[in-house]
DNA sequence: CGACTAGTTGAGATAGATCAAGATACGTGG
DNA sequence: CCACGTATCTTGATCTATCTCAACTAGTCG
């Protein structure tokens, strides 16, 4: 595989835009200069595979920007996306040396990595750095979790509002907004990669997005890019917990 | 709520079935004279609720003995179980107040609390329970994540199966063995309740009971155990990854 | 012995899958 | 700049796994 190794010193945290959010946020200094010495920039674009589940994976990563997905599949090809990776999640798992599920970029992205091995020793020495992750990971429990209802329990017209959701509040997050009317979300993916992420097919989706766009509470501009009128709406139609 | 506390002189730490399992294992002898003196038990019957989503929850808990399961649901009543906890496993979130699932007692069980102050406490001075704590919380994920795979693209059938592998393995490892042939397996549960956990109905769930009798991949003995002939047949139908 | 709970089984309805045909967008090379 | 090929998306017609509604059985408990 190619490596795509930037040099390390291209980089430095103090500038990271994704500082406040990622694990090494709540390091003392001392510990930051520690992690910016070891850590290496590795970039992806859009399909690039990171690593196939079974594989070994090395290192462990940030996304700094772009996104990213977790999959697994069944040996007949049927898809579930796990996981969906945004700015500052963490990837890989410490202790683990086989990736349990295929890592593929969603859009270009750029990772901040450590080794694995290097990044399991400073666990040990920085509890700060161990306690972040714990936080982060029972974070991403929670979601997964969430997904779970989703997936067992919602109609297809309730996943496919509850995504748009989840996106719209993504979005807003970054801005420091909460989600107000008049939205526009920006699908980072194709109806496909929607489907394996909903438990759905493309043609469902399709339908789906239409149907939504019929009753007013999308719109659609082009493929990719959605307009919500009225952000409650939407929530009502996601059958929110 | 009624409170069941057993003082806590009860149960010795270095007789406990649990101990190379639960969030205690690896933590060094002088560690677990602390933790041994602040614990207390409590128990619970079948059915009982432990905690509802939303409530405060003031402990945390590894579970002694029994099951628990955790659960999510709409206002309009559509549940989905999101966790199985067993023998060993803990419950609760260090650093949240608030409950995110309801968790009931699916059979009598024993769990063994800290206080949940407390124990934040303890996770900042014993960096082995911390790791325990994430090793065992980054488990939980990948469990969470293969059932996403199962709610997400698993037919009834394979859904079925799939959980009766999970348990076949539980119990198994439970007497440090992997699963053979001819395999008793307990169901914890109710129909309803192995329904909210797969994303069905009761009622797909009995018939795809039935339908697996019938092919002779299992054996049904009264409502609740399940004699498996052959692990592997019982593999093959669950469609694993 | 009722009355209640848990489970089974049947018949029919339906959400979403599957199969199939076009439409739209996009990049590439002539 | 256009023609072609490929990938993505939409829409339609049909099929089917699972849900829904309903009746019935088997334990269990007071």
């Amino acid at each position: 595989m190619a490596l795509n190794v930037a040099p390390h010193s291209q980089q430095a945290c103090d500038t990271c835009p994704i500082r406040p959010h990622a694990v090494c946020a709540g390091s003392p200094p001392d510990q930051l200069v520690v992690l910016e010495g070891l850590k290496f920039r590795r970039s992806f674009t859009a399909g690039q595979v990171v690593v196939w589940a079974g594989e070994e994976m090395d290192f462990v990563a940030s996304v700094v920007s772009g996104v990213a997905e977790l999959g697994r599949e069944l040996e007949d090809g049927r898809r579930q996306m796990v996981g969906l990776l945004l700015t500052g999640d963490f990837l890989g798992r410490p202790g683990r040396a086989i990736a349990p599920y295929t890592v593929v970029a969603a859009t270009d992205m750029t990772l901040c990595c450590f080794r694995r091995a290097q990044f399991e020793q400073l666990l040990t020495k920085m509890p700060a750095l161990a306690n972040r992750l714990l936080e982060m990971t029972l974070d991403e429990l929670d979601v997964a979790r969430d997904w779970m209802l989703l997936l067992g329990r919602k109609s297809a017209r309730e996943r496919i509002a509850s995504l748009l959701v989840l996106l719209a509040r993504r979005e807003s997050a970054m801005i420091g907004q909460t989600p107000t009317d008049r939205i526009a979300i920006e699908l980072p993916m194709t109806r496909e990669a929607i489907a394996d992420h909903l438990g759905l097919t493309l043609e469902t989706v399709s339908r789906q997005l239409a149907a939504l766009k019929a009753d007013k509470v999308i719109v659609l501009d082009g493929k990719r890019r959605v307009t919500v009128p009225s952000f409650a709406a939407l929530v009502a139609e996601s059958a929110a917990a």
